[in-house]
DNA sequence: ACCTGAACACCGTTCAAGT
DNA sequence: ACCTGAACACCGTTCAAGT
């Protein structure tokens, strides 16, 4: 609750681009996409909106800087050694995101949003070329390098963001188990003769683990890819 | 150009909560996800802000009931006839939906906020069933079902999102090629030490066909669905 | 070069009042 | 039951003025 953390208390260090990030990550994080506002950020860092636009060109720079910040340091675990085989190296890769997004689950909606956006802003390309190395050592095809780079990102991307509804706002295993069952109710629920496929899935959906899940579609990603591996290598 | 077309006409049907939807949707595709205001839609439908506020609750109801209703239209296609293979009836489903989002781009992001919120609403369980069930016709053992129907729903929603992105205000193939053009540029010009892959693949991204692209990608997680089928089918 | 803070235009939402 | 429209609180952004 206590909304007004470390209100007016003079700020020390001079204000810049990566202070005001960081209070916005901060911001979003403990309230929501609806926490920042350049109100809260004024507050938070002692200062005007005037400050801060000469810094930032406007809000929509912001959150992009957030996303990115954090994308960045989310990739930034595996320094290019060869550790273990590239399969590893593209879970470790999917986990790093998941991690990512279910500490800070304003990232689904702003991944959705830059992406939709085009490849131009700097989080694609970074997301791209992590997943895209472990596909190259995997020994696809070149001609299948782009195709099998999407499908994993697209599945990590989005299975993870789905997957941060679970945990939002949830406390403990109870919560979680409250929740997935209040989903599974309503799923449950549904029309017969609409939904069969979905009421049928909704006790698997209680059930499930949320990290084992993911694993399991990463792993069903990577068997479609295998069948794109040339016969020699 | 024209912002305001029908302006002060005298509003001639009721208003109702179709009526109000169907304003919502004119207005995102014709200004994207700004144009939708209150002030727009009582202006496009002669009324006031009480007016719509008796119909509909907030605006993210509205924007969640826009969704709603144009993925319902978009999966309308298929009425459960036993057309081709169930293969094909994926690939159905996945172009009904990737050309809803290239028609109303902002669903891709409006999509990735819904289904980040859980599968509470209407709209994850529609595109679950209609995917869910050519999984299962598809022969996959139950267990699977979950997993095997998420990746495919993953990747076809990210990447129809991101395709969107081509398409946005490109008015013609010059345009597109234009565009295409750019990225691929500005890939190309990546640190060679910290982005190998991504300029390696910066030339596939300037010539690839988007539906082609996109069918290849659908087609790479069937192979891995057909890995999980069980012997005896 | 960097910061202040009042002011502006615009937004979602409410509500007393009408029919 | 359904609609009107003024009013409220809040938002992103600008800019003349300071240091």
């Amino acid at each position: 609750m206590a909304t007004r953390e470390r209100r007016s208390q003079r700020r020390t260090e001079a204000l810049s681009r990566e202070r005001i990030v960081e209070a916005a990550i901060e911001l979003l994080d403990a309230e929501g996409e609806g926490g920042l506002t350049f109100r809260a950020l004024t507050q938070r860092l002692a200062t005007g909106p005037g400050a801060i636009y000469w810094h930032v060109a406007n809000k929509g720079e912001l959150l992009d800087a957030a996303t990115d910040a954090v994308i960045a340091a989310a990739l930034a675990g595996e320094p290019a050694g060869p550790a273990g085989s590239p399969q590893d190296a593209i879970r470790a890769v999917a986990f790093g995101l998941f991690d990512a997004i279910d500490d800070h689950p304003w990232l689904a909606t702003q991944l959705a949003t830059q992406l939709s956006r085009g490849p131009g802003g700097p989080v694609a390309p970074r997301i791209f070329e992590s997943i895209g190395r472990q596909v190259r050592a995997l020994g696809v095809p070149e001609d299948n390098w782009f195709t099998a780079t999407s499908a994993l990102m697209h599945y990590i991307l989005g299975a993870a963001g789905q997957n941060a509804a679970n945990a939002r706002g949830v406390e403990s295993d109870v919560d979680r188990a409250e929740f997935l069952g209040a989903v599974a109710k309503a799923w449950e629920e549904l029309d017969p003769d609409d939904y069969p496929f979905t009421r049928a899935v909704a006790e698997q959906l209680r059930e499930h683990d949320d990290r084992e899940q993911f694993l399991a579609g990463i792993d069903l990603v990577l068997a479609g890819i295998a069948t794109l591996r040339l016969p020699g290598r």
